[in-house]
DNA sequence: CCTGGTTATGAACACGTGTACATTTTACCT
DNA sequence: AGGTAAAATGTACACGTGTTCATAACCAGG
């Protein structure tokens, strides 16, 4: 190439890197000569030399092969990331992390890291207070996290502000005229249920509406959950008159489990999902919900972590605002 | 790292490349020392001397930030891929392909490729015929299609078997007595689309009911277009006693508008829809569809990629047999 | 103990680029 | 025209590994 354009091969480099630096005769003759040879200069050379990989490892946890992330949200997400890394010219790299229980004492992240793998992490689907994140920063590693975070710990991270967003849904609910809401949550040892819990008790509470441990209930996100839910929920000494679930999903299967009981919704019981998936357009009622822009958040996340390769900071913490979408599951109570 | 091990490099190479070929005391010494030093391999040094970039492009069209994949079985997909990749030791990059409209004729995706960025490369939501495939097949890169194929081209693919897929799941509602049959198509500038329609055309002649132009008609895979639909199917010269839907999304949106006519689903019209996505159990009554491994496809095709990069073999296609899965969509004709 | 052959190791080089430094060319001012 | 500063280009080297070839250590058989 250098031969071809008749100069050395470091005025190509010029070209490519600080095109401004050689005279516009020469650069021109050299972009001729790339032309004409079809040349692009080699990714791998210039990242070694560089000392960098060009890769951020996008890591999503695996139980036997099953994600433990709501799909729905995963391909926006990665569309954010990917178009915030391809404008700075990182290669957004996939990484499966099989775990065998949800709640892991040890993961080992680092393995990714190792022998410059991938320049930085951002990790989904991480636990509460998961002891190997903060090992992971202690050693140096540059990552965030995506859906959680841990306070006073110095990482970074991106989340909806889930509080936020469960207040706002409790409190539309109670705008409505409800008092008794039950709130089926999700697992315990994700942070995003840990907020959404308290932002259901923050709204009651302003409200002065006693917080009532028997109108708390417990899924795992799935569908089934939410079906079995139904007759719980219903069972209860005094049944709400409306409920707030934590993920559209399961509040397609409470409804489910409601309708097979006689139950009407919105008439007898309202429900308010969360997430704003596809789940919550196809059921009848289609559901209100509470919706999260995911590409914004992979976008903003992945343009800080690269930032913060890049040495120009090193911290962010990222909390995007949920918005309630009203649809036709909810109704002042009779 | 060789002066701590008291070795040359090269032997420190051979401890991690071929460490048959380097005798046991060594060995044991230079992999204490990289113990030690917390030593790995820098990759990009290695891919760097191989001449090769260790990705995989997994190459996805969008329109204006919009994915035009169904998230649904996106995930799965990916699962797959990474698996097979990461076994085989390389890594899943994700590239986003904008696009202004359905069909382009110039999609260059050859920018992908050139300076060594991939491998090889994994295209997804292709169109059918689509030019721009053969020109970068001619060009000598190295890469398949999922959900796509070309006949006579030589391009490797990995794809269900959607002409068999959409024959069961007509036969299906023939065995139960139906006769009128309609069928809510995708685009047919998808391969996916066009192979369907044959399965049903088939299933239909092979039982002698003849093939009825006004019993077919075309949604864009949304949820909208098939609540359009409904309206449309109803107002038909004889309308139908079932339909088959190209996917759960447009099936979900059918079933909307048809309750809302007032037609019972199965009494009235039974329904099959495609895809086996979260939508399918989530609706009532949950649909009766089609189900196809995204994990395997993703897996078998990532894996026979990295034998044609390897030089192991030049072609592969692949097909999945899909299955129909039973739940509540569907009765016998009145 | 010597010889021939085998196995284990080291020395030197190559891969394609970016960068620091040296050198040459250009531009401008007097 | 001469001189000096600035701009443009070239030279030489480094990055960390894998590989080839040469050398050294070892081993078995006589």
């Amino acid at each position: 190439m250098a031969v071809k354009a008749g100069v050395s091969g470091a005025t190509v480099s010029r070209v490519f890197n600080r095109p401004e630096s050689v005279s516009p005769s020469t650069r021109e003759k050299v972009l001729k000569a790339a032309k004409d040879l079809d040349y692009h200069p080699n990714v791998i050379a210039t990242n070694f030399i560089k000392g960098i990989s060009g890769n951020i490892g996008v890591i999503i946890p695996r139980i036997k092969n099953i994600h433990m992330l709501s799909v729905y949200y995963f391909a926006e997400l990665l569309g954010g990331i990917g178009d915030a890394l391809s404008r700075r010219g990182y290669n957004l790299v996939l990484l499966y992390h099989d775990i065998t229980a949800p709640v892991m004492p040890g993961n080992d992240y680092t393995k990714y890291f190792k022998g410059n793998k991938v320049d930085g992490g951002i990790l989904l689907g991480t636990f509460a207070n998961e002891p190997s994140l903060v090992k992971l920063k202690e050693e140096g590693y540059r990552f965030c996290l995506i859906n959680n975070y841990i306070e006073n710990s110095g990482i970074s991270y991106a989340d909806a502000d889930n509080l936020k967003g469960s207040y706002k849904a409790v409190k539309y609910l109670i705008n409505l005229g409800h008092e008794k809401i039950a709130f089926l949550n999700g697992p315990m040892y994700y942070t995003n249920s840990i907020d959404r819990l308290k932002g259901y008790k923050r709204a009651m509470e302003e409200h002065g509406i006693p917080f009532n441990r028997e109108l708390l209930f417990e899924g795992n996100y799935g569908r089934k959950s939410g079906y079995t839910a139904a007759r719980k929920i219903l069972s209860a000494k005094s049944p709400p008159s409306a409920i707030f679930v934590s993920n559209d999903r399961m509040a397609a299967g409470l409804l489910q489990g409601l309708l097979e009981s006689g139950v009407k919704v919105p008439g007898d019981i309202s429900i308010v999902g969360y997430d704003d998936s596809d789940v919550a357009t196809v059921v009848t009622p289609q559901l209100t919900t509470v919706h999260v822009s995911f590409y914004e958040i992979g976008y903003r996340c992945a343009d800080e972590l690269v930032k913060c390769i890049k040495g120009e900071k090193d911290y962010f913490g990222i909390s995007v605002q949920p918005k309630i979408v009203i649809r036709k599951s909810c109704s002042r109570p009779r």
